[in-house]
DNA sequence: TGCGTGACCCAGG
DNA sequence: ACCTGGGCCACGC
């Protein structure tokens, strides 16, 4: 496939992040169709010029912000993601929020069912 | 052509 | 929690 596609789509897919959510470098790949290619993901999110693009709900797998702490990126992705209501305690996001997918209770009933 | 460099990821120690 | 090794791949020099 050409490139500009798989570009499209990665675009795309950072696009489909909820305000309030957040998704790995490697998840947003995989929603794209491109297993494998996290490190593109976070290529184009550094080149990408569109101002509305949410590139502030990427975060590494683990939940941490893949920005040096300390770095003005760093600061600003912390800022944004606040600002819409993510909590980002020590430079990571919890990983309750990384979950892959929405999951079949939250679809249906708008929460995750409690730990037995 | 080769090699280093990333806003990465994953399994192991 | 931290480090390592291997995978991944476009780009620049």
């Amino acid at each position: 496939m050409p490139m500009s596609d798989a570009k499209q789509r990665i675009l795309l897919a950072v696009h489909a992040i909820g305000a309030g959510q957040v998704a790995s470098y490697g998840e947003v790949a995989r929603r794209a169709g491109l297993p494998g290619r996290a490190r593109w993901v976070a290529k184009l999110l550094a080149q990408a010029d569109d101002a509305s693009l949410p590139w502030h709900r990427v975060i590494r797998s683990d939940g941490r912000i893949a920005f040096a702490e300390g770095s003005a990126e760093f600061a600003e992705q912390v800022q944004r993601l606040r600002a819409e209501g993510v909590p980002v305690r020590n430079g990571r996001v919890s990983q309750a929020l990384l979950a892959k997918r929405p999951s079949l209770d939250a679809l249906l009933w708008g929460h995750d069912a409690p730990l037995s």
